[in-house]
Order: C-alpha cells, then sequence, then structure tokens
DNA sequence: TATTGTTATACTCTATAACTATA
DNA sequence: TATAGTTATAGAGTATAACAATA
C-alpha cells in the first residue's frame, strides 16, 4: 500500500493548503490585520521584545518584507521602535498595548469564521483533533525543506 | 481541556500553513510551472474536459484568474481549447500528452522537495500518516467558509 | 436576464538590488 | 567585512469592473 507515498502526499498537501490559504485571505477583515501583519504581530508577542531581522529570520521572509509590515503597525501605534543604546544598529520592537488588543480583536475574525466552520458539524471531533495535531508538523515541514 | 478548541486550531493552523505556502513558492521551478499553473492543469487532468468557469468555480478563484492561467497553459501546448458546437458560449479544455508529461515532471520539483523533506527522517512513519489523513479536511475546510 | 469568456486595471505580498549607518 | 535597517523596483497571483457574445 502506498498510503504512504511522501510524493502523493506533499502533491495533496500543496494542493489543499493553496486553496485555503487564498480562500482565508478573501475574508474581509474589519479591524483591518493583513494576515501578515497579524502574523507579526503574533510573533512579537510571543517572542517579547526584539529586532526586525530576528523576527524575519523566524517568520522565513526577508528582512525587507518584515520591516514593511512592521512600519504599519507601528504607523498604527501597534508596536514601538525603540534604539538599542548599546547597539546603534539595532532597533528593539516591542506590541503596545493596543497592539494586544488588536490581537485579541483579531481573533474574533479570520481565525474566528475558520473556527465557526470547524465546528458546524461539518467536522467530527476525532477530525478536529487531527488538524490540531497536524498544525505544528506542517511548521516543521515549512523549516525543513 | 481545551486541546479541541476551534478557535486555537484555527489559529495554528493559518499560521502554519501560510509559512508553508511562502516557503514552496520560493522553489525555483525548472518546468517553469507555477502553483496556480500546476493546479489548474492537474484539477483539469481529474476532472477531464470541461469549461474554464467549472474550473474556476472548482479551484475557488474568479474566472478571470483561471481564464489567463489557462491561457497560458494553452500558449505552451499544454491544453486544448475546442469551441463547444452545442452552446457558443461554452469553450471546453482537455489536457493535451504533452500537458500529461509535464504534469509527470512537475512531481519532481516542489512536491519532490517537499516529500524530501517529509522523508529526510525529520517525520516519523506516524506523522506522514497524520499529515497524509489531513490534506482532505484542509480542502473540505476552505469549501465550507 | 443569465452565463461564458475576455480585457483592463489595481491591489497584496514578497523578492532582489542597492544603499546608509554602525559594529 | 559583517550586520541592521531602509528605499526603490519588480514580479506573482488575485481581485473588481466593464464589456461582448451567446443562451
Amino acid at each position: 500500500m502506498d498510503e504512504l507515498d511522501s510524493e502523493g502526499v506533499a502533491s495533496d498537501l500543496l494542493a489543499s493548503i493553496s486553496v485555503l490559504v487564498r480562500r482565508v485571505r478573501q475574508i474581509p477583515t474589519g479591524s483591518g490585520l493583513s494576515m501578515p501583519e497579524r502574523g507579526a504581530l503574533s510573533r512579537l508577542d510571543r517572542t517579547g521584545p526584539t529586532t526586525s531581522s530576528a523576527l524575519a529570520r523566524e517568520a522565513q521572509i526577508t528582512a525587507q518584507a518584515m520591516g514593511a509590515t512592521l512600519s504599519v503597525l507601528q504607523e498604527r501605534g501597534l508596536v514601538e521602535r525603540r534604539r538599542d543604546p548599546d547597539d546603534g544598529r539595532r532597533v528593539v520592537l516591542s506590541v503596545t498595548a493596543a497592539g494586544r488588543q488588536a490581537l485579541q480583536d483579531k481573533r474574533n475574525e479570520r481565525a474566528e469564521l475558520l473556527s465557526r466552520a470547524l465546528s458546524s458539524g461539518d467536522f467530527t471531533r476525532a477530525e478536529l483533533k487531527q488538524l490540531a495535531a497536524v498544525a505544528p508538523l506542517l511548521e516543521r515541514l515549512a523549516r525543513s525543506i
């Protein structure tokens, strides 16, 4: 049996996650946080104060892309920038109170819509469990490519 | 226990699939098939001859986006267009022999790289099984949003 | 009126390249 | 030389809008 043919698994995963990402991106967001914005903000919230380039490395995007996203977040007052007194090159970022609030609000949009779909009865408890278990695997997979 | 908190599952899934899609998109493709191109081609291959708008509905993208992708595939001789004699509006598409060949080749690029990561030892057989099982769930999730 | 398909246009996200400033 | 950060530019992938042809 070739259920575990990794090539087939890879193909199927690619197809399914492409559709899912596209659909989620289309969901209009009242609070105005785009996917990369929410991603950067929650990442910064989890890691604590750090630099833009460190966040970029962690998120596996370029420093430029992360810098652009963080600039938007700063303009909206969701993150703060402070120059590192010990190293003039570094700018340390941290989430503001407003940022943490936005993160909360944001949970009530894209994720909530997804969550509603998940708990709508279309998915059994066992399937939900499978989905929950697989998220960390997907991250690890992205990291090991 | 809130392991099955669907909101948390949704958040985690969003974060992980975003990273994965981005990473995969970055992989250079020698044969020159982009993700939407490969997606459209393999979808057409699976469904058999059909119209652009039907494919668009299935893939959950706009007719314009699908049309643009199919035009490229036609220029490269990977799909054929034929006007429907019974309905002048419809243009029926089908995969050419070259198209089927390209689909095979394509399996040896992005999917193969993913597959290599999957079978590199970083993932146990059980984890592979989990990933395999979750692909159809993700598609269903995208469809039920 | 509804559907199929096309063209034109613009947006989002990300990349590469080139630069400044600091170490 | 190497690292942190910025600015400029370009590309992929989609979307919305507007239209023609056919049903």
